[in-house]
DNA sequence: CGCTTTTGACCAGCGC
DNA sequence: GCGCTGGTCAAAAGCG
């Protein structure tokens, strides 16, 4: 589609969520700006802009066509500051720069999420994708939970995941690279189709994991990436 | 009273 | 050059 040659400079990252509500809160404060029906879905998409002043990122969710549990987010730019106190407030870069799914769950610890748990399975990868793709299927420490997957397309971030985790579990005989839309057939109905320049990423498919990860995983995301704490 | 959400219109980019 | 799609802005209404 259009926009295929447009270089955008933020940073995008694509959250995939299996829930019933589309409304996922990450932390941050966001002001609905519109909403379009796309091309290929039947479902709206909604666009939102942070509120926070001097933050320009900007959200745009939307449901997978096929799967009205599919929440795909794309969040667009970087905050320039912390989120809005009464919320989830905790330090992402705590110190334990040990392994991603650590610091998830280690903030997952600190924070407390009003949602209760409506969503199943968490996929974030990032675009435009240069690198492979990098997933954390199941984790044995979280067994207990779910575990959790997901993919960067990011020389940095891939470089983060795959040194912080470690070297036997990065290689685990996890699941399939595919998600939730490789075994089916909806990669361009869902209009993750990329344009021709870009190499397409490949989501994670995961068992499914706490809500409670989703804006530490997002954070972790944002500070990690190359672009700097601001932008 | 302030903020958020909603809906429509307008604009820009790209394809044909 | 025209048409289509995506994206954003703006004004109004509703809710807390």
């Amino acid at each position: 589609m259009s926009g295929a040659s447009r270089a955008i400079r933020e940073p995008r990252v694509v959250v995939q969520t299996t829930s019933e509500v589309d409304i996922l809160d990450d932390g941050y404060r966001w002001r609905k700006y519109g909403q379009k029906v796309v091309k290929g879905n039947p479902n709206p998409r909604s666009y939102y802009k942070c509120t926070n002043a001097g933050c320009t990122v900007r959200k745009h969710v939307e449901r997978a066509s096929h799967d009205l549990k599919s929440v795909i987010t794309t969040y667009e730019g970087k905050h320039n500051h912390d989120v809005p106190a009464a919320r989830n407030s905790s330090h992402v870069n705590s110190g334990n720069s040990n392994s991603v799914a650590a610091q998830a769950v280690s903030v997952q610890g600190h924070v407390h999420r009003p949602e209760p748990s409506q969503v199943h399975n968490m996929t974030m990868f990032e675009k435009p994708a240069s690198l492979g793709s990098f997933s954390i299927p199941n984790r044995p420490q979280m067994g207990t939970s779910h575990g959790f997957s997901f993919a960067m397309n990011q020389p940095g971030l891939a470089n983060l995941g795959m040194a912080g985790l470690g070297p036997g579990q990065s290689k685990l005989p996890l699941l399939p690279v595919h998600s939730y839309m490789a075994p089916q057939h909806q990669v361009s109905d869902m209009g993750f189709m990329l344009p021709k320049g870009e190499p397409k990423v490949e989501p994670v498919l995961d068992p499914g994991m706490n809500l409670s990860t989703t804006p530490a995983l997002y954070q972790q995301l944002m500070s990690r990436l190359p672009l700097g704490p601001h932008m």
